[in-house]
DNA sequence: ATTATAATTGAACACATGTTCGATTGTCAA
DNA sequence: TTGACAATCGAACATGTGTTCAATTATAAT
């Protein structure tokens, strides 16, 4: 009865790299015969057929009966790849931890030296969604492995899991840092990025706020003259 | 005899918008006819007469003869806002840095995990151009501020200025390290990225060979669970 | 007013391009 | 083998779409 499924060949993946990279050269997407003539198929209407397939599949979007009307579908395409993540302020030894407003839609300045922009594929899907980036002043963080001057991106949190790295408030030191979070009967452990440096236990009777967990760190190196 | 000179009404500016957002929004750009449509020019040759003056004065490029062939210039649109930069290897202590051949064109493979994605806001304009990227193995670039399972990204070079901060082979203790680069008579001076740690000196005998420049550096912070 | 040129029109033309359809061939499962 | 469907072909068709051109109208400088 069934005959062998439809799948998914190479000339598949060639037409949506085709798509892909015509559009990005020429500024519009490619015809039907252009299509075939890269992937050595000498029929428009079996482009057509393929490009059926690749639509209903979801891997493109078309726009019936009009010309080079076809689109690499959003995800797939670029749309989603990159992030624009507010700069809110610093991070630093001896202050508190500037955290975005519940209620304030977290807004961006046109200016670009208040925000980063990040590449979503750095990301792991779950930690899309509201993010806000903070510069570091000094050498507080350096046992976190991270350097004045480096810029790290967190998504809002108020508590964490063992093991993720949070930015953390420490309001009976006056005392911010950036740590691996770990929670147990005592109280809490935290752990520098640096394996080579001494873990801090915090008692249980401290109190001691999450202000983010550390989601990417990016250090921007420049090239300084002599 | 010189009649009114051709002015830049607002119908240019209009068309210049209505390319931009048609495009966003389809992913293809319009015909003229649908440009005229939009900007209440009720005939073809109108548009292309704007069109053609358009291109004259650098605002968009067009493909003649070719069906939606209009596009913004590269000036107005958004210059190319990602880096698709391949991953050659690791770096790592006891091995050589693997780096691009000169002849083969950079070439991505389309494996995702093969190649970060870099927003270029991220690089000085200098830096721009071949790059290519490492991942970091193990605790040998500690003293660099740079952790196991980081992502070096390199701009190739032979050579660095003082300050710059360098992938560094060196042949003779068969070893690697990323070190802030300088050089004097009396041979090179490497300074870690931890401002704690003692610098390296190099005597002028000892062969060393830069591979990179280190441009950014970028630490993805998976959440771990407990 | 006159004139030169810009702006605009309308229509026709040529061909680029998506679509359709019938026929043929290839490939797997029963 | 045979049935069923995928894959492929070739050609024709309808129309989308850039281009051209001659003619007309509007505008500013003389």
């Amino acid at each position: 009865m069934m005959a062998r499924k439809p799948k998914f060949n190479e000339r598949h993946q060639k037409i949506l790299q085709f798509i892909e990279d015509y559009q990005k050269e020429h500024g519009y997407p490619p015809t039907i015969r252009e299509i075939g003539e890269h992937v050595r198929v000498p029929s428009t209407s079996l482009v057509d057929y393929y490009l059926k397939r690749l639509e209903i599949q979801g891997y493109i979007e078309r726009a019936h009966g009009v010309s080079r009307g076809v689109r690499l579908a959003r995800s797939n395409a670029q749309e989603r790849s990159m992030f624009r993540v507010p700069i809110l302020g610093v991070i630093a030894a001896g202050q508190p931890i500037p955290v975005p407003e519940a209620g304030q839609t977290t807004y961006l300045t046109d200016d670009e030296s208040f925000a980063v922009e990040i590449a979503s594929s750095l990301l792991p899907e779950a930690e899309r969604g509201p993010l806000f980036a903070l510069e570091v002043k000094g050498d507080s963080m350096i046992d976190a492995m991270i350097n004045d001057g480096d810029i790290v991106v967190l998504k809002p949190a108020v508590e964490a899991r063992n093991g993720e790295m949070v930015a953390i408030w420490l309001p009976q030191r006056e005392e911010t840092t950036l740590k691996y979070f770990y929670k147990d009967r005592d109280g809490y452990l935290l752990k520098p990025a640096n394996p080579f440096m001494q873990p801090i236990r915090i008692p249980k009777s401290e109190p001691l706020e999450i202000k983010g967990k550390v989601v990417l760190v990016v250090r921007r190196v420049a090239p300084v003259a002599a």
